[in-house]
DNA sequence: CTCGGGTCTTGACGGTGTCAACATTGCTCC
DNA sequence: GGAGCAATGTTGACACCGTCAAGACCCGAG
């Protein structure tokens, strides 16, 4: 099989392949039609046979990115009830930080990846999707959870899920490529630490709770 | 004068100015230096003379957005000493809701600029400007004023910074670029409240407070 | 009045995404 | 089993882009 060397066969997923590779390398400057077509070893155009255009091959990478991410996300979030099983609000409080240090864990292990995600068309799908089957609905489960076990205010949800989304897409944006990009890792796990212990002060005080997280709870992530 | 056309004479602020406005409306797409040389009535390549290549003609639409930024923070500011005058924690809790407002209304208002802002190279002198006399700046005031009058403590004062930045700039991008981007404005002005109120609460607990700021102080900018 | 240096232009090169026309193949249907 | 068709890959062209190299032009100093 495959003796002729015309039709490539596999063309569509060798290219997203060898896009995902580029995208982790390069980011979205990676994903050049002419170049990936280069790479797979086909000539350029044969890509317009498998995708309508340069911003359909960066959904695909994108819709790719946003899954290592929630996958990412649910890893950690499974560390911490191997810990917290019996202590429910203690649980809650560790699932936020979790998700919180997972969704930034990714932006900086796999930058190029993440810059993807975040390329496509917010108009697009991918942006559907990340809304209603991505991170952003993890997040929510965790938040909802954290209400019913009586630790988040009822009137503190709303607009929880954007404000915990934001700090933690700010966070890891501004390390990536904005001022904070050449901070020391050092400095970077320290900001993150109190990043995420103020967010579970704010919502301990929704509830008019004034204990704060231990910190080696935070730690069980490396 | 300036009857000969070969030199124009100006051209340097005539393509910064050019430059400025290319990006209000299409934002780093929109600063290619063909096409502002054509607007502008030069042939390609005359920006040569005046910039060493395309990433220093962003630095300078970049800087030009960051003043900006600085200018529409510190008006927000001022409204708020109009309001609070004699009282110093409400002051500063106030002066905090609005850099962080000032923010995203810039954002929201200018998304071209905000973007060129961030567009441009994290090593460069825009992003190194940014942190010692930028928004960080200001940020970082308001908040020693926060740990002076007793609202802050100062164990939260670490890592407060960019937690808020982060926050700020996080929501701003999601509402830009990322999958909030057809959010009704009506929406993300409640978000942007809860956003706001939440840091609030947070500082507030670091101190062992649990009054929450009084909503009508948040809405005196439009 | 010359001539030098700063300014702008023209032309070229390699890169990109995209459209149109053409070549090749494999599958289906008779 | 062969014919033909649709899917796939190729070649070529066009319009952009950033950038380098040479030349044309103009102003001011000597």
């Amino acid at each position: 099989m495959t003796g002729s060397s015309y039709h490539h066969g596999r063309l569509r997923e060798a290219l997203v392949e060898e896009a995902i590779a580029a995208a982790r390398e390069r980011g979205p400057a990676g994903l050049g039609l002419r170049e990936l077509a280069r790479r797979v070893g086909v000539s350029h155009n044969a890509a317009y046979r498998h995708f309508a255009d340069r911003e359909d091959l960066v959904a695909e990478v994108a819709a790719h990115a946003m899954e290592q991410l929630v996958t990412a996300m649910r890893v950690r979030l499974g560390e911490v009830d191997e810990v917290a099983e019996a202590e429910p609000v203690l649980r809650a409080r560790l699932r936020l930080a979790a998700v919180g240090r997972a969704y930034v864990e990714f932006a900086l292990t796999e930058p190029g990846l993440f810059r993807v995600a975040f390329t496509a068309d917010p108009e697009g799908a991918v942006a559907g999707a990340m809304l209603t089957e991505g991170p952003y609905l993890l997040l929510c489960q965790v938040l909802d959870e954290m209400v019913e076990v009586g630790f988040l205010a009822p009137q503190a949800r709303e607009g929880a899920d954007v404000t915990c989304w934001s700090l933690v897409h700010g966070f890891s944006v501004l390390n990536l490529d904005g001022p904070l990009a050449g901070a020391p890792p050092a400095a970077r796990a320290a900001a993150l630490e109190q990043l995420l212990l103020a967010v579970d002060r704010s919502y301990a005080a929704s509830t008019g709770r004034g204990d704060t997280l231990p910190r080696q709870a935070l730690r069980l992530s490396p």
